[in-house]
DNA sequence: TGTGCCGTGATTTTT
DNA sequence: TCACGGCACA
């Protein structure tokens, strides 16, 4: 018996202990799914199996390294480097780097992210003289990804009657033609986007028996992540890896599948057993990581969706308080009441700003929460939006490595021929496409020599571009035993980019250079972490990883101690102890574009119970009755999910006691609290109720305040006032002090009112007195 | 070739 | 509302 094995349940351990053959593991929301795949990993080791034939396949980069680290504490980091463990993506872009030339490609090919295949797929629509209007960039790059991920190759599309028929129907008849030359374009260029590498290893896998055989038998234990989450193209490769062994293990929650969009099936886990009919199941049922309360409401939610395994999750923690719902009059007002929340809290309950999460379905929600946050001086991070490898200077620079690495590399070229400006304009490169496309070679090779391409264009602008030729070929014969940190930085120099930042310091600049900084920090560690005896780690050892990165996977020291702004998408897998589900109505969540069908809701529905489980201890539900969309100010309706949560698990305010219709659309009575939160142990502690006054409010409900305000009351000597204490103010009334700065006689503290929020004050003139320490 | 204004159109997105 | 892309002008 295995030391690690007793920190596991009945199931868990059995999930762990039964290695061989197919297992399926169904793990509810916070059921220790990563546990087990862990444990599982290392128990796998300690029978003898060797790191290098154990392959693990996750969705992010994160998860990976996760699992990594706690499988390294478990039995040590030496053993772990060899392991195959990684982000689908990942894994096979290292083998098709491996196995290249098989498909006619170089090792060093590049990896287009989605903003440069977009790129691309906009200038061959131009170049097939579309219009633009009807083929939308992003609708036919969807298009194109949705062919790839079903193992529908360019030249099946062009040929398959059904398919070009449904784009006839929907008006868009020559996506063939657009597939066909963007696959074309990319080949030269030798780069593959994100589907190619699950696409090319499929194409590797079923045209070359032998490296298919080289990899099933190398990897004789094959455990995947999330599985719910796998599309056709995943599911397949992973079905052929295992098919000779059947040393399978997935592990996965159908209520969690919420990628449907980008084509994960979530068949692939219901249908699990047709492939393996002599699989072992698994059931992980019990929740490990919220209150009961909290598990029964989402298992209220969930049981509505007919498509589903079923299973019953449960928590033995405390049965916990009940989820809370506010209604706010307008969006500002959500946020508003939420950063008071919060606020409320922390000093209730002493909790750090990290054990918060405001979770909301798009993205454009997040800047009134940041706004309210920043008001009551609230740290917070938000994920999603730009992420650091999509900023442009960023992007910039990484095309000058690219195209180093990879002279074929168009975006790449395109992005930089003229960055830092060189004087070679819109017109040349228009002309060097044209006969790149006319002869069918790169930029690079037309730039070499434009006289020999019949490219017509003036001695002062071949002189310019013979000149970016050779800066970009003086680092490329460097390539090989020069260090990824100093060619870049060197790159980063003589190009000019850094410069530009030095040259007029706007606030813009200079996070622009900061941002170059970090970048190149960010090489530094890769050749320090990377760095082996009597080998240099290369530029091309560091684009191999970079370009498979997302702004989750460089989280910041000083990132630590924040609050968490996030869509519910890229909340799966996180936990915190507090979750704010914001913007809960109609048309919001569930989208006015997924509520159509019964797919789409039922979708809709598990993210929503996403959201719920991301909370250990409580959850606040929150709609407005108006809010601000697209400029309009538009009424909204609460979303029919508040509906669907069983009563006896939610705390609703009573809106208007004297009303006989209290239902959740009746106007709130803004005198009762909206959060009624039993555990407020002090009299004193600021509750919501109070907040909620704000000017705004006091308009509209013509109410006044039921604090009473204590006139010419009798100050304390302001040197005395410490942090934590409460006070009292003449007009405020009694409040907690926050924090306090500078020295006197400036010193200002910043005090937080039961009923008029947070304010500073100067303590010469504020006059307060001390209630308590 | 570079800059500024106007019109348009706008989910979720681990890779 | 806000961000981006196209087009007109310098």
């Amino acid at each position: 018996m295995h030391k690690f094995l007793s920190e596991l349940n009945e199931t868990q351990q059995q999930a762990v202990i039964n290695y061989k053959g197919p297992g399926l593991i169904i793990a509810g929301a916070g059921a220790g799914k990563t546990r087990v795949l862990t444990y599982r990993i290392a128990y796998l080791l300690s029978q003898g199996v060797k790191a290098s034939n154990i392959l693990a396949l996750t969705f992010t980069n994160k998860a990976a390294k996760e699992m990594k680290e706690r499988i390294s504490s478990l039995i040590g980091p030496e053993t772990v480097r060899y392991l195959w463990m990684g982000t689908f993506h990942s894994i096979f872009a290292r083998i098709l780097r491996i196995e290249a030339d098989k498909l006619g490609y170089d090792s060093n090919f590049t990896i287009y992210d989605t903003a440069d295949s977009r790129n691309l797929i906009k200038t061959i629509i131009k170049d097939l003289n579309l219009d633009d209007q009807q083929y939308k960039p992003n609708t036919v790059q969807s298009r194109i990804s949705w062919a790839k991920n079903e193992l529908i190759t360019a030249q099946t599309y062009y040929n398959n009657t059904e398919i070009t028929e449904a784009d006839k129907y929907s008006r868009r008849p020559f996506i063939n033609e657009i597939y066909k030359e963007y696959v074309r374009r990319c080949f030269r260029a030798g780069a593959m986007d994100f589907d190619d590498l699950l696409l090319n290893t499929n194409m590797l896998l079923s045209k070359f028996p032998d490296i298919k055989e080289k990899y099933s038998n190398k990897f004789n234990y094959v455990l995947v992540d999330e599985y719910q989450d796998t599309n056709y193209s995943q599911y397949l490769i992973v079905k052929e890896l295992s098919k000779s062994h059947k040393n399978i293990c997935v592990v996965g929650d159908d209520a969690q599948s919420i990628y449907s969009f980008r084509g994960a099936r979530i068949e692939n886990i219901l249908n699990f057993k047709n492939d393996y009919p002599d699989y072992t199941l698994y059931k992980l049922e019990r929740n490990y990581r919220s209150t009961q309360n909290i598990v029964e409401a989402a298992n209220s939610i969930i049981e509505k969706n007919k498509n589903q395994i079923q299973k019953k999750v449960f928590s033995e923690k405390e049965a916990g308080d009940k989820i809370k719902i506010t209604r706010t009059l307008t969006d500002n007002e959500e946020g508003y009441i939420v950063a008071n929340t919060i606020m409320e809290n922390k000093l209730n309950y002493q909790l750090k700003n990290n054990d918060f999460a405001i979770l909301y379905r798009t993205n454009a929600q997040s800047r009134i929460f940041e706004e309210s946050l920043r008001k009551l001086n609230i740290p917070y991070k938000i994920y999603g939006g730009l992420s650091f490898y999509q900023r442009k200077e960023i992007k910039d620079l990484l095309a000058y490595l690219k195209l180093i690495v990879n002279y074929k590399d168009n975006e790449a070229f395109k992005r930089i021929i003229n960055y830092p400006a060189r004087g070679i304009g819109k017109t040349t490169i228009n002309k060097l496409e044209l006969a790149s496309n006319k002869y069918d070679l790169n930029l690079w090779q037309i730039a070499q020599n434009p006289q020999k391409y019949e490219v017509n264009i003036n001695a002062g602008t071949a002189s310019k571009i013979s000149r970016f030729i050779e800066f970009i070929s003086s680092f490329k014969s460097k390539l090989e035993n020069t260090d990824a940190y100093d060619l870049a930085h060197s790159v980063a120099s003589s190009s000019g980019i850094l410069k530009e930042f030095y040259q007029d310091k706007t606030p813009e600049n200079i996070s622009r250079h900061e941002n170059i900084q970090e970048l190149l920090n960010g090489i530094k560690e890769f050749t320090i972490n990377e760095y082996e005896e009597n080998k240099v780690v290369s530029l091309t050892d560091y684009l191999e990883n970079v370009s498979l990165l997302t702004s989750m996977d460089n989280e910041k020291e000083e990132d630590l101690d924040k609050v968490t702004l996030m869509t519910i998408h890229s909340a799966k897998g996180l936990e915190f102890n507090t979750v704010f589900i914001v913007g809960m109505e109609e048309n919001l969540f569930p989208s006015q574009l997924s509520n159509s069908t019964m797919k789409e809701l039922e979708e809709e529905r598990r993210l929503f119970y996403v959201a719920l489980t991301r909370a250990e201890q409580n959850v606040f539900i929150s709609y407005a009755l108006s809010r601000f969309k697209w400029g309009q100010l538009t009424d909204c309706t609460p979303s029919r999910f508040i509906k669907e949560i069983d009563e006896k698990y939610l705390d609703v305010p009573e809106f208007n006691e004297n009303s006989t219709n209290n239902n959740l659309y009746d106007y709130p009575d803004f005198s009762k609290p909206l959060f009624r939160n039993k555990n407020v142990k002090s009299k004193n502690t600021p509750t919501t109720s109070n907040l909620i006054k704000n000017k705004k409010l006091i308009k509209i409900n013509s109410q006044t305040s039921k604090t009473k305000p204590t006139s010419n009351i009798e100050a304390d000597d302001p040197t005395k006032i410490q942090t934590g204490m409460e006070v009292e103010h003449s007009r405020f009334g009694v409040g907690k002090v926050l924090v306090i700065e500078g020295e006197m006689p400036n010193k200002k503290a910043t005090i937080f009112f039961q009923a008029y929020g947070q304010k500073q004050l100067l303590l010469k003139f504020a006059k307060l007195k001390i209630v308590s320490d």
